[in-house]
RNA sequence: GUGGAUGUAGUUCAACAGUAGAACGCCAGGUUGUGGACCUGGAGGUCGCGGGGGCAGCACCCGUCUUCCACC
């Protein structure tokens, strides 16, 4: 059924969830990373046991992520980070855990040690393991047989990720890399009971964007959209430059996107597939979905911090317009006690609540298109 | 009653006499194919009260009150 949203389990979990909570949940397909399961279990571990699926105790469908984008997480970010000084100071928007501190702070010096940026070249990506910093390799040989030992029904061609903040020619040249990965990708591809995704790039240019479009659509059964996006407005224009070139018949996904605006505006412009960290990371960090009935609004994302006083007494479930496990049981003020005291439920019951939310979005957002009245639905959200 | 401590941000505590900081709490923001149960920022203090010496005090001296401990 699509539109439909995707939950991201890394590991080889949809994190603070069971299988079970994801059946009750809704949840259709569940999407996993090469990257992790090969550092840890391993792939061999994953096959032995009967592949992602089984392994996970999950009778849906499984996706696994090629590994592409910790080409990115961990190598082209990485080299993005520019010094700004100060103690403790975040620096770029781009990079996740990198940090200056001053030089004679000696627990620094470690921390920064453990930043060995990936290296890429033509023919895939080294890089160090962030569990033991062993040297590791990825390409889309390796990529493509690991994603068949671990057996996923759905798969992605191994690409490149250019930075967002690269200019035309150095884009260019990482296109024209994930165009030639994509074919190999193809060519090391044996196995027939899974469908490949092909992954369009050419960050914010649009005939780069139109001819990875034509090309991905061109090679593969399926097109997912990848990249990273300095705004919005810069999303929703990609999606217009890209999506007419896709074939309606075969599946159309928007990587890692799943913002409650971004899908209104993704699924409008014709996106059937999601996948997105947001809800479960959300729910960690204690921040939780409410819909407009709710206070939910863009301006605030349609979200809110459970850690905040004010919920403190609140005897209103996390979204009175709810209707998930968490909702129907607990208050915000249990939650609000359990976050405070770092209680693992806390987080639990967050992440249930908030994958349900966007989950049961979609289940909304399919009525609507079948009763035509999507639009009204979008406005009643998103206000246009 | 005697002796000894104590009193600094909402709380617990720092601050060689040079014009007050941290942690937690509070408030806000961030997080988009998960190196994140994470990160960033902000508000908030007549340093118990009154004197004194000193260029200068939260810090020294005197008094006073608070709270606590020990002894009688």
């Amino acid at each position: 059924l699509t539109p439909n949203f995707n939950p991201v389990g890394t590991q080889a979990t949809v994190k603070t969830l069971s299988s079970q909570d994801l059946v009750e949940i809704g949840a259709q397909i569940v999407l996993a990373n090469t990257y992790h399961l090969h550092l840890r279990p391993g792939e061999k571990v994953v096959k032995k046991f009967g592949g992602l699926g089984s392994f996970m105790s999950w009778s849906g469908p499984t996706m696994t992520d090629s590994g592409g984008f910790q080409v990115f997480s961990l190598g082209t970010a990485q080299k993005k980070v520019t010094t700004v000084g100060g103690k403790g100071q975040k620096l770029s928007k781009f990079s996740k855990s990198v940090f200056v501190y001053e030089p004679e702070d000696e627990a620094v010096v470690i921390s920064m040690q453990k930043i060995k940026p990936a290296k890429i070249d033509e023919d895939g990506v080294t890089f160090y393991s962030h569990l033991d910093g062993s040297k590791q390799r990825l390409d889309p040989q390796s990529s493509i047989r690991m994603q068949e030992e671990l057996g996923a029904d759905l798969i992605v061609a191994f690409d490149d990720h250019e930075s967002p903040l690269w200019g035309y020619e150095e884009t260019k040249k990482s296109l024209e890399r994930t165009n030639r990965w994509a074919l190999s990708s193809l060519k090391s591809h044996k196995r027939t009971d899974q469908l490949m995704y092909g992954v369009i790039h050419g960050g914010i240019f649009e005939d780069l964007r139109k001819s990875s479009a034509h090309f991905t659509d061109q090679h593969f059964g399926a097109n997912a959209i990848g990249g990273a996006y300095t705004s919005k407005e810069i999303l929703y224009r990609v999606l217009d430059w890209t999506v007419p070139f896709l074939d309606e018949q075969k599946p159309r996904h928007l990587l890692g996107i799943g913002e409650v605006q971004d899908l209104f505006e993704a699924v409008e412009k014709g996106i059937d597939f999601f996948d997105c960290v947001s809800p479960t990371r959300r729910g960690r960090h204690g921040t939780f979905y409410v819909s407009p009935k709710s206070g939910g609004t863009t301006r605030n994302s349609f979200s809110l911090h459970i850690g905040n006083g004010q919920f403190a007494q609140d005897i209103k479930p996390l979204d009175p317009a709810c209707g998930c496990l968490s909702c129907k049981t607990y208050t915000r003020a249990y939650i609000h006690h359990l976050f405070r005291a770092k209680e693992l439920l806390a987080y639990r019951l967050a992440s249930y609540h908030n994958v349900f939310f966007i989950v049961n979005l979609m289940r909304e957002i399919r009525a609507a298109i079948l009763e035509g009245r999507f639009p009204q639905l979008k406005k009643e959200w998103i206000g246009k």
